[in-house]
Formats: C-alpha cells, structure tokens, sequence
DNA sequence: ACCCAGGGTCATA
DNA sequence: TATGACCATGGG
C-alpha cells in the first residue's frame, strides 16, 4: 500500500509499455471465445490454447448451448491440443451449463464487478485469475490479473515479498493504477509478453528477466532494492 | 531427455 | 493453512 510500491508499479508499467507498446488483447472474436480461452489457457501455452479452439470452430461448438449439448467425450477430443483435455472438458461443460443458466452475456453484464467475481469464482474450475481473465478481458471492468509472471517480476523488482496472497496483489495493483480498464488490460498483456520473450530477446540482460530460472535473477533484487532505480 | 507454459482442485498433516 | 500430487499437450 506504500506510495513506493505504487510508484514502482507504474514506473513499471510506463517501461513495459514504452518497451514493447500496446497489445490489444485478448485474442479472440467474441467474448464468449475469451471465456472459453481463459479456461482453456490455464497453466498452458497459449499457442496450444488457439489449436484447441480451431477445433472447436470447424466443429461450429463456440457457442454455450453447442458445448454443453455434445458428449463430454467428444469435446474433450475437440480441445486435446491444449493439455489437460479431460480436466478441462469438464470445466468447459460445467461452465457453460452456468453461464446458461445465469441468463447469458446480457444478464451477466449487468452485474456489479464485485457481485460478479463472486459468482465466478463459485463455478468449478474457475480460480482468481480465470475469473479475473473473465472480467476483465470479457467484461471489460477494471480489475488486474495477477498470474506467475506477475509475482516473478513484482518480487524481482522489489515491489512485492512474493508470499503476498493473490487478491492483495490484485489489490495494490489496482489502487496504484487508478486510472482505467485499458490500463489494466494492458498492464497484463505487457507482463505476460515480457516473460516470453525477456529472455530471448536480450539474453544476457541483467535488468529484464522473469523467466523461471535466470541465472540473473540475484542481480536483478539486490540492484533494484539497493540502487531504486529499476530498469526494465 | 529435460523444462516450461497466460491454474485449479483435492488429499494429507 | 500450507504444501504436494495431479492433470497432459506441444515447443524450445
């Protein structure tokens, strides 16, 4: 909550932006297709996550009624290339029976964030950051996805311990970035594009990494946490 | 032959 | 409440 750590987060978030500018996410036409995506894409690369929802559209099954009408079976064949298929099939089902049964997109909508996160989260197979994912990249409320790579970076730059639980992280995100929902859009899909490439794009750059295991990562903590200044 | 990826749930102590 | 096992494919 310290106005340091608010600092250093949008100090952050300036770098990022400034480093690789902005991204447009999230990928997919509709926002039942981020929906599908954010469930899809846990603990997964996200090029596996797009395979699996190719199969889903040549099997015209993007839309809830479709997925919840076939065999589970069968849908779980749809989106093997994206890991856990019989896990995930499962959640996919499971999730569109709710969404269903909430009414759909216009009903949803019309709940405030904090009603709707906790209906969200209510759903198996939805946790924080799918939830999350959910509101923000599919609903558009301005509410911070906090993921692996975040708690990497934030603890690696100093801001954060790293043992803080995730919705006080999403917390001090947000009131450090009070401005609006591009922000956060954004500020996620700079973080998770820095960590793909920091590390492969500029090897041997001590200040830039959050890749699991860098070898640079001690020089990163002890020079930010010393000097302040912190480049990205 | 590893390691990792835009997590979440469940069983155990 | 806090770790650990488990889920599973595909790219580097």
């Amino acid at each position: 909550m310290s106005a340091r750590q608010h600092k250093k987060i949008q100090q952050t978030y300036q770098d990022l932006h400034h480093r690789y500018g902005p991204q447009h996410w999230w990928p997919g036409d509709t926002p039942f297709e981020v929906m599908l995506g954010a469930v899809l894409t846990q603990n997964t690369a996200w090029a596996n996550v797009e395979k699996a929802i190719i199969n889903l559209k040549q099997a015209h099954c993007l839309d809830p009624e479709s997925i919840v009408s076939i065999p589970i079976k069968r849908l779980a064949k749809l989106i093997r290339p994206s890991g856990y298929f019989n896990v995930k099939a499962a959640r996919l089902s499971r999730y569109c029976q709710w969404y269903i049964a909430q009414g759909g997109h216009e009903k949803l909508k019309a709940l405030k964030t904090e009603i709707l996160r906790k209906r969200l989260l209510s759903v198996h197979g939805i946790g924080p950051e799918t939830a999350d994912d959910i509101l923000l990249y599919a609903f558009h409320r301005k509410v911070f996805v906090v993921d692996a790579y975040t708690r990497r970076l934030f603890q690696r730059l100093g801001i954060i311990g790293g043992d803080e639980d995730y919705d006080s992280i999403r917390v001090l995100v947000e009131q450090a970035m009070s401005r609006n929902v591009k922000d956060m859009n954004e500020y996620h899909a700079l973080i998770v594009l820095h960590g793909k490439y920091s590390c492969k794009v500029r090897p041997l750059c001590a200040d830039c990494c959050i890749s699991r295991r860098c070898q640079y990562v001690k020089m990163v903590t002890h020079e930010s946490n010393k000097a302040g200044e912190t480049r990205l």
